[in-house]
DNA sequence: GCCGAACCGTAACGTACGGTACGCATCTGC
DNA sequence: GCAGATGCGTACCGTACGTTACGGTTCGGC
């Protein structure tokens, strides 16, 4: 496991700055890992200069804008609401939409890009970074849902983290490392809501407390 | 989806040509997609005029040497079995061991991250080559045993891909993409034995047909 | 033994790009 | 208004690396 990397989101970052990280996410889409320094400063209106006063050199600016992006993912956790096998089953629907939601984005996608090409060659924990921010951080919301759903007699599991990761599988499949690799996936709104619905049924067929009389 | 990406096994690579191959595969699996064609030439103890003569550039080794391992990792089908729940059960456990194995394989990992490197710009077919040899060749091989095992009355699913995906993301979970983005995933003997087993045991609970009498 | 082809080792070239330096404009506090 | 700071634009430097060129060596055919 990697260590936490923990994201400080008010790294007191000024309008300009986040401007500029702004700028470079966009160019980081739609450019991959080969964006230059040069092109970065003229798409932010910025002297390369700034750039480095600010963030160093090359990494420093990549490792800036994958937290800068990180930072604006946090999503407030589903709040404890009355748990019946309803509002679980809506839970866990909208988790996997949502998800899906996030893995087929443009933006992730490219993220999680760099992220790869960097682990490779470990000169930064990019890929702490975005592991942090995606699949950790979303059991770290989703687990004490299920909890819950354990606790009010609803699933049943020996281990969180075990059910966390079957629900994992269930919900991504192969579109991520799909996505990843340049096929084009299908993922139009109704699908994914489909596809959320099937992974929640099955989780609940797996891990749904025998109700057996 | 991405064109077929057909692999022409005899590419008629001479003995010398494939230990060339064979060399850049291992740089490759050190250095990552970082290797310049220097080391490779000093690696497999060739000029780079050699390379360049036989691989036209450094695109083209890539991709070669993509093609190259691809060709190696051609493995038999199960062959047509008398069909009964334990052998369906064997069978699946050893396509899902077989598959974690490959997918913490360090080769698997080396090449999918440059393959999902260079899917970001699109030069080549990496991604593509790399998809068609893993997860595509992965359904080509399985479906056969789900469709004998409906056909034998064990299995229950309407669509065989749905199916093949379904199983797919029991047995990878987030793995695959933990290793690519370089988190330490435990993975030895064991653990494979025992989540090829488990996600065996999901997909059947999922999808084994109900013996209700 | 001789010729050409294939190939090795290495030197050289061109370029792209990370990083730095400098001139000028704009803004802020006094 | 003015001094200093901040930042833009751009020219510049150094280097790494892809690509090419070339001399020397081995080898198969005659």
């Amino acid at each position: 496991m990697l260590q936490p990397a923990e994201i400080d989101t008010s790294e007191t970052l000024t309008e300009r700055q986040q401007a500029v990280l702004d700028a470079a996410l966009r160019l980081l889409v739609e450019e991959g890992d080969n964006l230059t320094m040069t092109a970065v400063a003229r798409r932010a209106s910025c002297s390369k200069e700034t750039l480095y006063k600010w963030f160093g050199d090359r990494d420093g600016l990549l490792n800036a804008t994958v937290q800068w992006q990180a930072s604006k993912v946090r999503v407030a956790s589903v709040d404890r609401e009355r748990l019946d096998i309803g509002s679980l089953t809506a839970s866990l629907e909208r988790f996997a939409s949502d998800w899906l939601k996030v893995i087929s984005s443009d933006t992730s996608i490219a993220l999680n890009r760099v992220a790869v090409s960097h682990a490779g060659s470990g000169k930064d924990d990019l890929g702490a970074i975005v592991l942090q921010n995606g699949r950790f951080a979303l059991a770290k919301r989703l687990k004490p849902v299920l909890e819950a759903g354990r606790q009010a007699g609803l699933l049943d599991f020996e281990d969180a983290e075990t059910a966390f990761r079957t629900f994992f599988g269930l919900v991504g499949r192969d579109v991520q490392i799909r996505l990843l690799l340049g096929d084009r996936v299908e993922l139009t709104g109704a699908t994914i809501g489909g596809d959320a619905a099937r992974a929640t049924q099955h989780f609940l067929a797996l891990f749904g407390a025998k109700t057996g009389s």
